[in-house]
DNA sequence: GTTATATTTAACCTGATCATTAATTAACGA
DNA sequence: TCGTTAATTAATGATCAGGTTAAATATAAC
């Protein structure tokens, strides 16, 4: 993957099991002990996956005493969010039903 | 790359390469050769970025004649924010670090 | 039909990704 | 100090990504 900023928050992003962990971490940190728990890969997996998150800026990582904890830093998401924001006037302008329908979701929450 | 949607469509942004090529998409279709044109890399190579656009369902292909036109299509990029919606709250309250009174507020209308 | 143009497919190479198990490091608690 | 728990690093292997050049396919133009 190259090394760019955008393309390392996008290639984080790329993997099921990463996105799951942020999922998880939305509930507040946690070890990797307990990150690993709901999956059925090893704990060396998650520890790497977790280094891919770490490097894409999408957790930060505090040590206390054996316990590693992450926790989720949604700032990069923030970045990508803005990136594609440059693509909204296609979505927007589309006469797709699906678009339609998901347009309507996205602006109800956005509704401020 | 796992093969479900999130996952081709995060994937498929994860190159500087693909994310050129719909930049460049937004002024409009173009072909294979166009594409290739500001790029140092040889056309079978953009034909796969093409290709893996396309399954991430990021641009449509048609072809006239001897020419085979792509056209972005930016509803992917759509369910791609929307995912990303669900962390919204994360990066408001980490930017708005100074106004959490604020902060509540809106956090109050997105009903989280 | 022959030749030129546009694009894909084939074959191949290199390096990255994602998983494994085994070994190592670090901190805790008896 | 010894044994346990937490996590990473090492070594390995399979698969995928992204590039190349050369060959194949498809349409156009003469």
């Amino acid at each position: 993957m190259a090394n760019d900023r955008l393309s390392m928050i996008f290639g984080a992003l790329a993997d099921p099991t990463r996105r799951a962990i942020l999922a998880r971490l939305a509930d507040g940190e946690a070890t990797v002990t307990e990150l690993t728990a709901p999956f059925s890969i090893s704990m060396p997996a998650i520890s790497r996956h977790l280094k891919v998150l770490e490097r894409a800026g999408l957790i930060s990582r505090s040590r206390s005493g054996q316990h590693l904890s992450s926790t989720l830093q949604a700032s990069p998401l923030q970045e990508a969010t803005e990136w594609m924001e440059r693509y909204r006037r296609f979505w927007e302008a589309s006469f797709d039903r699906l678009d339609a329908h998901l347009r309507q979701s996205v602006q109800g929450r956005e509704g401020q």
